[in-house]
Parts: C-alpha cells; structure tokens; sequence
RNA sequence: GCGGGUGUAGCUCAGUUGGUUAGAGCGCCAGUUUGUGGCACUGGAGGUCGCCGGUUCAAUUCCGGUCACUCGCCCCA
C-alpha cells in the first residue's frame, strides 16, 4: 500500500458514495423547499477574501492551503463557505434583491490534523439567508437546519445549543469586562487560555480546562452586558423556537470568535462523533459584508459537515431495480447487447457481463444485488421473449418482449 | 502544533517469551460434467508481518525514526 491518497483526504466508494450523495440531495431538498436558490462558487477566491476576515482565527492564520499561482496571485482554497458567498453577492451585485437566500453543498479545505469526523478534505452543506435582520428571521434559519436533521433522521441525536453575542456595544463592554476579570487572574488560567486572552477572549468562555472553568465561575456575564435592544433581539428568537416547537437548550459558553457575529449563535451538537462534535454551526453575521468591503447586510446561516451527518445517519435501503440480459452461448452476445440497449432506451436500468458461462454470469449477478436476470439464448429469441428470472424471490417464467417493459417496472412477476 | 493507542492476506483478527516453508474466518478463483445464483463439499491463488534504520549469529517479534489510522488536547467564521 505505498499508493495513499493524501492524509486527510479520502475516497468515497459505492454504498458510502451514494449514501453522500444521499445526504446532499436531502439537505437540498429540505432548502429549496423554503425558497432556497443553490449557488456555486469557486473552489478557491484570492487569500484576501478570509484573510480581512480571520486574523485572530487559526483556521485563516495556521490552516490555509494558500499559494501562488503562475501570475503571482495568491490563492487561498476555501476553508468555508459562507465569504465565498458573500462575496459573490458583492461581485454580482446582487444587494439590490433583497433578502437573497441561498444554500451550497461543497468540498472545503483545512490543514488540520484528521481525526474521526475531521479531514482536510471535508464537505459542508451550508444555507446563507441574507439581507433581513429580523430575529424571526434567525429561527427560520435554525428551523431550517432542524428539519433538515429530521428528513436525515438524525434529529434525536442532536442538541440545539443556542446563544446571543449581542449586538456591537453587548459584545465589546462584554469582552472588555472579561478581560478586566481574568487579567489579574491569568497566572492561574491554562497555557491555551493565556494566550486567547490577547487574541480571542471569548473563545476562554468554552474552554475545556477545568481550572479555567473554575475561574470563570465569578466572571462577568454577557446577559449583565446586554443592551435592552439586544435582550429583546433574543428573547424573540427563543419565543420563536418555542413557538414552533424545535427543542433547543440555552449555553451562554457557545461563542463565535470574531467581531462580524452578533446576536444569535447556535449549533446542533451530537455526543457520538467524540470532540467533533458540531453537525451543524451557524449564526447572525451582520458585520461581515462591510468588512469584506461591501454594504451592510445583516445575514444568518449555517454550515453542516456533510462526512459528519454521514457518520450519525443511514442510507435508507432501496429496492434493486437492476437488470442484467444473460446471454447463453457464445454466439448469444451481440444480440443480448441489442436487447440491453432497448431496455435502457425505455427508461429501464439494464446491463450484462460480456463473458462467462450462464452459471458464473448468474452468481455475479447475484453478487450484484440485481433485481433480474433476463436469458437469452436462441430459444429465447425465437420465441421473441426472455426468460425472467426475479433474484430476489427467486421465480422464473418466460415474457415476450413486448411485455418485458411492463413486467420490469412493476417489479414482480404476474 | 502537542500527548496516548494501533499498524500481520481484499476484510476482521490470531500468532511468534527473537530461530528453518507466518495462520484462521470471511471474501476471491476453479471444480462437484452438458442453459440457471444464494446452500454444501473439494481444491487453489493471495502477505518483502506499514516503511527506513539500529541491536543481534539471527528481527515480523526488541529499540529508534518515519508514515498512516485512531483517541484526547488545540482549532472549529
């Protein structure tokens, strides 16, 4: 095994291919049922694009795979999804249509170590709803992520956490009171939480240190920060919840690391995938579009991890609608060729093996998991039919062509 | 980026207190006659014991490094 593919990186083969497929074409579904448009955006934009946005993010500083290309420009494949989008709208100009909603399933790109549920090739499906500030807005998106666990059938596996981070004037009195706290404290706090009291104070709030979390017990509160406007902001979105009844508990430790969030901040967590434990992450962005260099546009959304909604859920089992023509003698091929190429004309899923004897041919038809086989020898064709036979309950008759089409949709013999 | 665990056939794993041809189950291939899969029986192929180096008369077995997977930390827009 000297031929690996990159470390981080996999392949996705048969069932578990189909069963991703499975999950994207779901979560599509559930979008576009709520107005939902898809968009497509380059696999890579230029480094700026997260670089103006994540300066105190590890993702931006450390996980990049950022390069240069042939003319000097420098690269950057996207760690996420949600600038790319945001910076199509700009490029587009599309601010003008207001609220713009979208939704995207793509392959995103980290340098970080693979673990269970972490790879450097991963894939996100994520939803942007943009331009409307209102908080009923918030819980349409959440509702929206909640129903889409549903329709994969993992909703019981998942937590709702939610939490504000306030508006602009919440979120920076905040801070600045947390730091005035743990200042004099910091000797205690653990090596990590050191160093995001400089760079990111209030990713220290879900740290999972204990002595840290013992000194967080006499800390200030974000609820004591919050402007009226805010608590407001809030309280809708959690009356919200209740009204349509989406179970969610409230963790004033949930935070987002940078300054464009604001408000509403939730993720739907599991306990069985270890410390990945986030199947869907999202948020209220405001802030975000304005410091890419465009105008304000309040948004939420969310991202799922597509390989992490993998591992909680299962493909639903499908019946086998496959049928292979088996011809009998060498001499039978071609003609049983002509037969498959009729059937796929009308619709029908049809191959064959273009060897083998009738008994090897059946087996791996068998090992298929095909629905039917369909001989055809000489005898077959001079009586213009096949013989059918139904792996799956194992009975056999002869069926003329003409009602072959019939008979292999309605999946049964009769 | 840091720490722990693991690495033997396609898969799941045994085994070697260092010593001649490394095992099982499943899977795969062929056969049990002639136009019929799943079951059974018989036979067969398949491994440089992750890779590199060290110790040793001798290493798959001990040691070091490395790569990969995995768990925790970190990170998680």
């Amino acid at each position: 095994m000297t031929l690996q593919p990159v470390r981080g990186t996999k392949d996705h083969l048969f069932e578990e291919a189909q069963h991703f497929q499975w999950i994207k074409d779901v979560c599509a579904h559930q979008a576009t049922l709520g107005g939902f448009r898809r968009i497509e955006t380059p696999i890579f934009e230029f480094t700026e694009v997260f670089h103006r946005l994540g300066e105190s993010s590890d993702i931006v500083t450390k996980e990049t795979y950022t390069f240069e290309d042939r003319g000097g420009e420098s690269i950057t494949l996207r760690p996420e999804g949600t600038a790319p989008v945001v910076r199509a709208v700009i490029s587009n100009g599309l601010t003008q249509k207001l609220p713009l909603k979208f939704f995207y399933a793509a392959p995103m790109f980290r340098y970080e170590r693979p673990q269970k549920g972490r790879y450097r090739q991963f894939h996100q499906f994520g939803v942007e709803f943009m331009g409307a500030d209102q908080p009923l807005v918030d819980v349409e998106v959440m509702a929206l992520g909640y129903g889409t666990l549903k329709a994969l059938g993992i909703e019981k596996k998942v937590t709702l956490k939610v939490n504000t981070l306030g508006d602009k004037h919440s979120r920076s009195s905040f801070t600045k009171a947390l730091v005035d706290y743990l200042t004099p404290l910091k000797d205690q706090l653990s090596e990590d939480s050191k160093t995001r009291l400089a760079k990111n104070p209030l990713r220290i709030l879900d740290s999972k240190s204990p002595q840290d979390q013992e000194i967080l017990k006499g800390a200030p509160t974000l609820a004591q920060h919050l402007t009226p406007e805010a608590k407001s902001y809030f309280d809708q979105v959690v009356e919200g919840l209740d009204a349509l009844e989406i179970p969610y508990e409230i963790d004033t430790k949930l935070v987002r690391g940078l300054d464009y969030y604001c408000h509403t901040a939730f993720e739907f967590v599991t306990e069985d995938l270890g410390s990945q434990g986030a199947v869907i992450a999202g948020g209220r962005y405001d802030g975000l579009c304005e410091d890419l260099g465009g105008p304000a546009l309040p948004s939420v959304g969310w991202a799922m991890g597509i390989e992490r909604a993998q591992l909680l859920s299962q493909l639903p089992e499908q019946e086998p609608q496959d049928c292979y023509v088996v011809p009998v003698e060498d001499g039978d091929f071609a003609s049983a060729q002509r037969l498959v190429m009729e059937l796929r004309r009308e619709g029908l899923h049809a191959q064959m093996f273009y060897k083998g004897a009738l008994k090897k041919q059946l087996k791996k038809i068998d090992q298929q998991g095909a629905a039917w086989a369909l001989i055809y020898g000489e005898t077959e064709r001079e009586e213009g039919g096949v013989m059918a036979r139904h792996l799956p309950s194992g009975k056999q008759e002869f069926v003329s062509l003409k009602d072959l089409p019939h008979v292999l949709r309605k999946g049964e013999l009769q």
